[in-house]
DNA sequence: CTTGTCATGTTATTCCATATCATGTATGCC
DNA sequence: GGCATACATGATATGGAATAACATGACAAG
């Protein structure tokens, strides 16, 4: 959106998507790192690929399976359900989008090439979506879940709530 | 298109928590404590709501809307979404019952009557759901809320595994 | 009896997700 | 080059989740 030269120090630990930044190298840096990564583990972005990648980068925020298809069909790919979930399968199995089960809805990772088992802040009146870690299997949870024997492999922790920009404007 | 009868793959296997107890009084037990607090909160726990958490208590695991729809039609009910959505709505509301995002299903909540937020453990062999306590404001993502100023109203905190049944079957 | 409130029922639509088949395209082997 | 294979894409169709919009029934105050 707006290309203001204020470059946001970007911390790897700090959540990101409730403060400003400079947004255009946020993407840039993203999609470059993305494409190094592919290039390195032979993974293939492809057109469609990089192109929903890029949207979920560029809005900065979580975005419906359909919402994104509608960008596709914009944008000259194929316009079918499956042309975006299989793009988002790609992205969200190789850690360059992560899934908000809370909305069923998608958006890029904040923390990309590192492995991390994110935690997520919702805004429930803007929708913003802020990403963290969270180190799950640390907690009680944990504690829980060796007691009764159940082998934890992937988590989902998501916290809803309001965001800052939201509790100024109350 | 018509008033067809709708497929339904109902899969009667057995219920689960991660251990075995007398069902009967789980069930029992649960439903007398929903009414005793309903009719302490002035809450009312009418037939279609009281039928579903029954159901709920009874399967032991999680159902997803049709399928509570499904045995809402079967016991004489309306047979229409919203009437199943509305009386979820009402039980999750209250706390009698939980939604596993994950899954988009519901699931009886096995604490009733205090309030908590759960964390839930989930199969994926057999889709069996255990409920856990946890605290999820006291962690990593509590520690990430107070930094950026996130309020935080609701927790979703689901671990996806296998289940200790499943790992001795394998 | 009238009004207001809540629960329920019905219709219809929208959104999320996947199964399936057909087509195209890169890549490696002959 | 020609061909086999795997993989990516495209299009059709369907199923499942969730809600909007509207109508009816029960019931308690006034
Ligand atoms: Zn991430
Ligand atoms: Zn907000
Ligand atoms: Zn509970
Ligand atoms: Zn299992």
């Amino acid at each position: 959106m707006t290309s203001e030269t204020h470059p946001i120090p970007v911390d790897a630990t700090a959540p990101v998507g409730f403060h400003k930044h400079d947004h255009d190298t946020c993407v840039q840096t993203a999609l470059g790192a993305a494409e190094a990564q592919c290039k390195q583990d032979g993974l293939r972005l492809t057109p469609v690929r990089r192109k929903v990648l890029e949207m979920l980068l560029q809005e900065h925020r979580a975005l419906g399976a359909y919402a994104i298809l509608d960008r596709l069909r914009d944008a000259g790919f194929g316009s079918q359900p499956p042309v975006a979930y299989r793009a988002l399968d790609f992205l969200v199995q190789n850690g360059f989008v992560h899934k908000i089960e809370r909305l069923n809805a998608f958006v890029a990772c904040s923390h990309p090439g590192a492995e991390h088992s994110p935690a997520f802040m919702i805004c429930r009146k803007c929708d913003a979506v802020a990403e963290a870690k969270s180190a799950p299997a640390k907690g009680i949870l944990g504690a829980a879940a060796r007691a009764v024997g159940f082998e934890i492999e992937r988590t989902v922790v998501e916290a809803e709530g309001i965001c800052p920009d939201c509790t100024e404007k109350a």
